[in-house]
DNA sequence: GCCACGATAGTG
DNA sequence: ACTATCGTGGCG
């Protein structure tokens, strides 16, 4: 009679500062579902991207046609290619006309099988089926087939670090701006704090 | 219309 | 350290 499936994180969760945003969701629960099969695995592994002033988010061109949902409504998925052959997926934040996006980086598989099959951004839509068709999900409804769940359990400590991949964007690359579980093997890159 | 360049991952 | 592979967006 209790929910076997933990019921999808509201739209105020995502409507919220991108920083608390990320941080929170570290802990929770991804579930993936394509057809009858559904996978779930929890998210070890975040980045925040603080919108049109950061100079690492795609964000910082204005609304451009790629970009233009991060400044749309919370609780959205966004997806983008990236170098021509894998996807990364973020859950867009803050209010309708603030952009605002936290990437989702990596996620612990709970059903026992190999932990570093969805570590890293890539191998995370790789692994659960997450491409571009998939760009303007909700994720607040669970008919969507892809959202997020708080199943009761939470991380017992944060590490944090600067973002990957993102030296070009000067100041805004030393920023601590990614979060992790210290330690975790489904982490990707470094697994504690670097400086 | 061009074209340099990625919020990556796998191999050497 | 090198590269596969292609959409995006800056430039003009």
């Amino acid at each position: 009679m209790s929910a076997r499936v933990p019921a999808p994180l509201p739209r105020a969760f995502y409507a919220r500062p991108t920083v608390a945003v990320a941080r929170d969701l570290l802990g929770k629960v991804l579930v993936r579902r394509v057809g009858r099969r559904e996978r779930r695995a929890r998210i070890v592994e975040v980045e925040a991207y603080l919108g049109e002033r950061d100079a690492a988010s795609h964000a910082r061109r204005g609304p451009t046609p790629r970009a233009a949902i991060m400044f749309g409504p919370p609780g959205f998925l966004y997806v983008y290619l990236i170098y021509g052959m894998y996807h990364c997926m973020n859950s867009i934040t803050e209010t309708d006309g603030v952009a605002g996006a936290v990437l989702i980086r990596a996620a612990a598989p709970l059903d026992g099988s190999d932990p570093t099959a969805l570590r890293g951004p890539g191998k995370l839509c790789r692994g659960l089926g997450v491409t571009m068709v998939d760009k303007g999900t909700d994720l607040t409804i669970r008919s969507s087939g892809l959202y997020v769940a708080d199943d009761g359990r939470s991380v017992v400590r944060i590490a944090r670090s600067p973002r990957i991949g993102v030296d070009y964007a000067g100041h805004w690359a030393a920023r601590h701006l990614r979060f992790f579980v210290p330690q975790h093997i489904s982490v990707s890159g470094p697994r504690r704090n670097l400086k």
